[in-house]
DNA sequence: CTTGACACCTAGCGTGTCTATGCCTAGGTT
DNA sequence: AACCTAGGCATAGACACGCTAGGTGTCAAG
């Protein structure tokens, strides 16, 4: 496991900011914006995308004038308001975490 | 889904900051460093004890002299070295995370 | 004698991610 | 021509993980 079910909240920021993408850009994108990172593969992306259409927090079209055929997508009302959701939710998280693990770490040598 | 894979380092850190303990006892540990946001149920931390101690990276035992019957995990070697490990892999996801995530958040009102 | 806190356990389900594979187009190389 | 690489989409199946839901039992308080 690698994206620990936050991939949702990746790809819905990702559509937030850079507007209507497609699914290859999205992977380009994390690769990118994440340092390398998060280097997805398509069987993760492309399914997320499907489930993100299927509840409504994004609409996909097929792009016409493109040389490749390329199905776009982008955020809905109710994507934004599952990004915020799920930014608190990171938020939140992480900092929950941080408070168990951000005060000891182990001694290299044990 | 709630801890998206990272109970191990959580489990695995408590033990290393409290020493020695039960899995009720960092069941409430856990409830009360996070604030309350990591409430587990049983069914979550046992199992996750008992892969924890499969793997080596903690070893059991039934404490004497307790009034109930209770079962002790401490980290072995290897249990540091994993703690090593999974601190690293966390920080550099949140970092990764937060780097997709930290720029804009979407308008409230939309 | 019932309630609630303490303490442990497991089967089975749902979900999400990844692996593996397939299909197709465009552009470049040999 | 044949081949390769990058771009682009898609799905089936496996797997890991956490949670639900149930169970066992002790001990103290009402």
């Amino acid at each position: 496991m690698d994206l620990r079910g936050h991939l949702d909240l990746l790809l819905l920021a990702t559509l937030h900011q850079r507007g209507p993408a497609h699914g290859y850009a999205l992977i380009t994108a994390l690769r990118e914006t994440s340092g390398g990172t998060f280097d997805l593969p398509e069987g993760t992306v492309y399914p997320a995308l499907h489930r993100l259409e299927r509840d409504g927090l994004v609409t996909g079209f097929w792009e016409e004038g493109t040389p490749r055929r390329r199905r776009s997508y982008e955020l809905t009302p109710q994507g934004r308001a599952a990004l915020q959701r799920k930014n608190r939710e990171w938020r939140e998280f992480a900092k929950a975490v941080q408070m168990i693990v951000g005060r000891a770490h182990p001694e290299p040598t044990g």
